[in-house]
DNA sequence: CTGGGGTGAT
DNA sequence: ATCACCC
């Protein structure tokens, strides 16, 4: 999938194209953009490290039913690789480490913190699955041009098809800020989230996402417009091309194209037969590396569903526990991210022999408001109105008095609106609303605009200071490509230096940047309160000092008010939320364990087994975790947790004493030294203080946070925050 | 029995 | 509601 290029023919066309473009008005060293792609490496097994270290140097598998869905780079070396089935993992590498990973919650939070950081920089953020993120840096990059006397012009990190350029006169200084750029943000993403990633660097989605995968782990790749026909050149297929997909691709076969240069060169006529004009149009411009598509900022999620795959599912009775179980977990991730589902969805899978690719069916129906409010409201009885629901829904698409066989079930939640309360402010605050997710950040892109919204300049402008890092370099490539280099110490504090002040109060905060929170207005966590109203809080909670805390964390204080009461009260009344994925890692065992088929045969109706897992109850709502985690302590029980038998490889004892020593006498006991001795130092600062501060407050820990705040505002109260919501990845589990 | 999620267009 | 795409 690399820089396997051949073929000058071909290059020629597209330099042509290039230049065309490049005719337009905007010509590139003024106008066009600057998109970084970010990819975490192996991102869920780097999650499953962090939470058990001792899984570092063992080659890693995520094991989704019988499926590795990614693997850590121990394992590839031995030659294991994404996607492989269990059985073939196995058999080679037979001293496979297998992490259960189809509880998603973990690799769910951890994906939005990511997000979150990068959208403190710059609300430019778009995410693409739970491991990538878009982002365009446009407006950071023409801002350190005009602030910079003489910018630097090297490339920091790799660039594709370095050697046949001639970079002596850089003609792409925004490109190689663009990449100094992102090593700052891959570096703060490290230092921040303990997590490695990949970068890309060009001037659209498409050639970002391609050239960021160019040097694999933990490296970073500027794509240089006169190697935009190299790079696509060198894809070994259609499907390469992100965007084309299964079904277009065997359309285009069908068509006799296979390989890039077919699609370029096809007749534009006849493409258009198959397609129609325009998505030919769009097909053939992704073949030349052209992508005019916007970074689309991410939003709090639009949906929130909870699925299972299984074998065999035929009777009435299993599906409705299946959709007992997943409705459960997914009324709490609901509950927690403090928005209201107007659209409740279920989704099923029928076995079909044949073709088993496809053929999901749904159905689906309003939620009457009171339901909807219970659900936000965590209220316990809307359990069982949603599992009816379900269950009506499904005999609108399966017949019970006959045969059948699932082989999966979905719930799904969407249509989701911060605001329950039927009256008054609804209109307006959809009225307000901009017109179409992504609008709201000008992007300019085919019609260079010169205006720019003073409120993105200012966003896009304003560093987090939280996040300056201004560590070693990046230990990977650093090429340096030619002279101009201006000392090191000139380029170094960058950030700070290029970017202007930084917001002089309300910092943007690493998890909750209140820009951020800004641009989806419409989305409030709770509804219910405005701040003024303090009838609801807790009665050991100041509302002097309450009322001096920032808009944006009082709301989140009131929701977590409700959220901890019903968290607390559900966790320790019903179903413990226990962690299903983590297993603590004797080799051995973990085979054995594995290897067993899921025991029930295919007989067993009464509650599948094997398999299963219990969901944890999933993370907030990103964007608002960092502030509202800090206050539903509860929800993280210490949890008598069910460790397998033999667990005690699950910490290695070894490293206990030493690392206790730097342990308050009162961490929390579920704290994993190992774990916590691996963190950046400035975590473990962070940690430490957070649980100096934690009282016996397990029920209201707010309290705590209130009186933090006041005087140091939020970047404090943040910081706590963040730390404390990294509690989560300690247990051991 | 490739997973467990997501998004947007039609 | 389904289909397409992405990871």
């Amino acid at each position: 999938m690399d820089v396997d290029d051949e073929d000058g023919d071909w290059i020629r066309g597209a330099d042509i194209l290039v230049m065309g473009s490049s005719d337009t008005p905007d010509s590139d060293a003024t106008s066009s953009r600057v998109i970084l792609h970010f990819d975490l490496d192996c991102f869920y097994a780097q999650v499953e490290m962090i939470r058990n270290p001792a899984l570092r140097n063992k080659p890693l598998g995520i094991q989704q039913k019988y499926i590795i869905v990614t693997c850590n780079y121990v394992a590839r070396d031995l030659g294991v690789t994404k996607l492989m089935s269990v059985t073939d993992a196995l058999e080679k590498c037979p001293q496979l480490v297998l992490v259960k990973g189809e509880d998603l919650t973990h690799y769910r939070d951890m994906s939005y913190k990511v997000t979150e950081l990068l959208m403190s920089y710059c609300p430019l953020v778009e995410r693409l699955g739970f491991d990538e993120n878009f982002m365009d840096v446009t407006e950071m990059v023409d801002t350190r041009v005009s602030q910079t006397s003489s910018p630097n012009l090297t490339f920091t990190g790799h660039v594709y098809n370095k050697d046949s350029l001639d970079l002596s006169a850089n003609e792409h200084p925004r490109l190689a800020i663009g990449s100094h750029i992102a090593a700052e943000l891959r570096e703060a993403i490290k230092t921040n989230l303990a997590l490695t990633s990949c970068a890309g660097i060009a001037t659209n989605k498409l050639l970002a996402k391609l050239v960021s995968g160019t040097f694999k782990p933990n490296q970073q790749t500027t794509l240089l417009p006169e190697s935009i026909a190299d790079i696509m050149g060198s894809l070994s297929g259609v499907r390469r091309v992100p965007g084309i997909g299964h079904s277009t691709g065997h359309r285009l076969k069908a068509l006799g194209l296979a390989t890039v240069r077919d699609l370029q060169c096809f007749p534009p006529a006849e493409l258009a037969r198959e397609f129609g004009a325009a998505t030919a149009q769009r097909l053939q411009n992704l073949a030349q590396g052209i992508d005019d598509s916007l970074v689309t900022p991410a939003g709090p999620p639009q949906s929130l569903s909870d699925e299972d795959s299984f074998k065999k599912m035929s009777s009435t009775t299993e599906v409705l526990q299946k959709v007992e179980e997943l409705l459960t977990s997914l009324m709490e991730r609901m509950h927690k991210d403090g928005r209201q589902p107007s659209t409740f969805r279920l989704t099923i899978r029928r076995f079909s022999a044949t073709n088993r690719y496809f053929s999901r069916e749904s159905r689906q129906c309003p939620i009457p408001n009171h339901l909807g409010q219970k659900i936000t409201t965590g209220s316990g009885d809307a359990l069982a109105q949603l599992v009816s629901m379900a269950m009506k829904l499904f005999h609108k698409m399966i017949d019970s008095s006959g045969p059948f066989h699932l082989t999966l079930i979905n719930v799904c939640f969407s249509n989701l609106h911060s605001k329950s309360d039927g009256r008054g402010s609804i209109t307006s605050f959809f009225m307000q609303k901009s017109p179409k997710k992504g609008q709201l950040v000008s992007q300019e892109q085919e019609k260079p605009t010169v205006n720019r919204p003073a409120h993105v300049l200012h966003t896009c402008t304003s560093l987090p200071t939280g996040f300056t890092t201004f560590g070693k370099d990046t230990s990977d490539e650093g090429i340096s490509v030619n002279a101009s280099s201006v000392s090191s110490k000139e380029n170094k504090p960058t950030l700070l230096k290029h970017l202007g002040t930084p917001l002089p109060v309300n910092l943007p905060l690493p998890g909750c940047p209140p820009e951020a929170i800004s641009l989806y207005e419409p989305y409030e966590p709770n509804p219910s309160q405005h701040h003024s109203d303090l009838g609801h809080l807790p009665p050991d909670v100041d509302p002097e000092v309450f009322r001096h805390l920032p808009e944006s964390i009082q709301k989140e204080l009131l929701s977590s008010f409700q959220a901890g009461e019903h968290g607390c009260s559900q966790g320790a009344s019903s179903k413990s939320v226990t962690v299903g994925s983590f297993q603590p890692t004797q080799t051995a065992q973990l085979q054995s364990a594995l290897l067993q088929p899921p025991s029930a045969p295919a007989a067993s109706t009464g509650s599948g087994k094997g398999d299963e897992h219990v969901k944890e109850t999933s993370g907030p709502d990103a964007f608002f975790s960092v502030c509202r985690e800090t206050l539903s302590t509860c929800t993280e029980q210490p949890e008598s947790n069910s460790r397998s038998a033999g667990s005690d490889s699950g910490r290695p004892s070894s490293i206990e004493p030493t690392v206790f020593s730097q342990l308050p006498s009162g961490h929390p006991s579920n704290v994993d030294p190992a774990v916590f001795s691996a963190l950046p130092p400035e975590l473990q600062t962070e940690l430490l203080s957070e649980w100096r501060q934690q009282k016996p407050a397990l029920k209201i820990p707010t309290k705590r946070a209130a009186k933090a705040a006041p005087t140091k505002d939020k970047k404090l109260a943040t910081k706590a925050a963040q730390a404390n919501s990294l509690l989560n990845y300690f247990k051991p589990s």
